[in-house]
DNA sequence: TTGTATGCGTTATCAT
DNA sequence: ATGATAACGCATACAA
């Protein structure tokens, strides 16, 4: 890698006037100035961003510390993130916790070395089930800024984004026993121990409650794989009544889809499927699947954006925002 | 942030001291190693690691540049990546070039200046159309290692992880042809213009040429959402005597399941469908789709691991891993 | 055993 | 208009 002092070196005149010359000075003269950029170019002179970040004590970069990146939701926030963070001259440092609470605490430390400028956050599972978030105040507290978005701690004061989980299950509750006349909605969970899972439970619960209707849960308590279709198929049969179906993750609503035809079941005649998704959901569905589709590029988008705000200035007021879902219909319920 | 100076004045000894008994050096008496120890405890100091990377002119950090991670392959292998990574006390900077050639250049030029030790890529979409890959050699002519995988450039010289596209579709196409006696067998494509995508068909048709059958291939040409249903729809509409499909992507082979249902096909008897496939691929199908299922993650590990080595010892010749695919059958056709 | 000096590459300040 | 020097925080060769 080229350096000032080779530069110097070479043109025979000091690593200051090199410096200046690159950085447009008005001090240098036009003729040196040209001279030492020619050169620069030639030998494809970039300044060391190590060097610069040590000088300016800040890194530029953003710590991202995701519980997974193979849950959909998560790799598009970070592709939102991505994106806001190129625009504005940042890169990011991406850490997975595997949704344990010793990987996140790890990545943390690593990373409050100077490292990174601030952090986003989704809390991991496990943090978020033994309410261990020490580590993050932690962090806080040694004014390193932090966002946390989606799964959020609500005891600590920070910037947040979430998603209006209880919002939109309720309004899409709603729209199962208003427009479409169900009376039998079962809900199915895989998430019931996250903040989120919860939040969309309660939502759940707030609008049969306010139509006089009896919910019916079924947590599937982190099953795997060939587990989920056995519950549900299970289900499924031994209940008849049902007729609607509110799925609060990505997956088992397609599930119940599947399980459903199986079964003999009409959709949507017999049954509403309505579950959270993204992009690809809707297409690997069929019938096609309604779903809460989370804004997750936004989220990343906005995320980033405060975050950079705060790092930028830190006397800033902390704010949540909440970004809307949107309830996406199939095509044959519309 | 606590700095060594720090430490030193309030311990009122100097701060070569105080970095000596903080790594534990010999010369350094008993006493004031743990006096200082004490200190850096109780004030939480962690040596400054920008400082650090300038000292040891190495960042301790690799650059990941990935054409999407909305994809849940190369967010498989990012997980991979990220594991090994930490593992070997490596950060990773993550960018992602959204198949565009621009973006993949910037990415590379903004990282080459120190920011990191070395590359791990696999190459977008646009670079490997238009074949234009000078960005990536300049790098490893500037003395940066590069790793390749998967999306991989022949021409270039550097490390390469791939996985046995040619071989892994050919043995597919066997199976349906042997062990299935299948005679009419459809390859829908999605991704004929990628490296990738040309191993994938060449292997369909090596086998189908080994056993004399006539090829059929649906080109997609990068449809989207509503488009892949209908092109395959209507495909299989036209063309009843087909009795297999493979699908050398991880959507099209489920939505052809769902059109083959559509049509009335019963699956595998009328219709075996064999597709890629990562971890919730079968689970989204019914009935289950047969997947060859790429080792993603390992896929990630190994391009760490031998891009970490080549960082370590410049003079390592440069090689070529194949990771191989695992088929697995869905229950039904086993 | 402890301390001083130097340098990593850059930039800002202060001479010349 | 150009150059010398110091500083960011750390680590190490070299003095004491």
């Amino acid at each position: 890698m080229t350096t000032l002092k080779e530069l110097a070196a070479l043109l025979n005149i000091s690593v200051s006037t090199v410096s200046k010359a690159l950085n447009d000075s008005h001090e240098i003269s036009e003729k040196t100035r040209i001279r030492v950029k020619e050169l620069a170019t030639k030998l494809n002179y970039k300044p060391n961003r190590i060097a610069q970040q040590l000088k300016n004590n800040t890194s530029k970069t953003i710590g991202v510390i995701l519980p997974t990146v193979t849950n959909p939701f998560f790799a598009e926030v970070l592709h939102g993130i991505e994106m806001a963070a190129t625009n504005n001259n940042y890169d990011i440092i991406v850490c997975l916790s595997n949704e344990t609470l010793h990987k996140e605490k790890r990545s943390l430390s690593l990373l409050s070395n100077g490292s990174v400028d601030g952090f986003i956050i989704a809390v991991a599972r496990e943090s978020q089930v033994k309410n261990q978030t020490d580590h993050i105040e932690a962090i806080i507290k040694s004014k390193i800024p932090v966002l946390m978005f989606d799964r959020v701690v609500n005891g600590i004061e920070c910037n947040k984004v979430i998603v209006d989980d209880f919002q939109s299950v309720y309004e899409a509750t709603k729209h199962l026993i208003v427009n479409e006349k169900r009376k039998n909605i079962l809900l199915v969970s895989n998430i019931e121990e996250l903040s989120v899972g919860q939040l969309r439970i309660s939502g759940y619960s707030k609008a049969l409650e306010d139509y006089k209707l009896t919910p019916n849960i079924l947590k599937l308590d982190n099953a795997v794989d060939i587990e989920v279709e056995k519950k549900i198929y299970a289900y499924l049969k031994d209940n008849t009544s049902i007729d609607a179906i509110l799925s609060i993750d990505h997956i088992t609503g397609i599930v119940a889809i599947n399980m459903a035809k199986r079964l003999g079941k009409e959709i949507p005649k017999d049954l509403s499927v309505v579950g959270f998704g993204y992009d690809h959901t809707q297409l690997l569905s069929s019938p096609k699947i309604s779903i809460i589709h989370q804004k997750a590029h936004k989220i990343g988008e906005m995320s980033t954006k405060l975050l950079i705000d705060s790092v930028k200035d830190q006397t800033l007021k902390t704010q949540t925002i909440v970004v809307p879902s949107e309830l996406k219909l199939s095509e044959s319920t519309k």
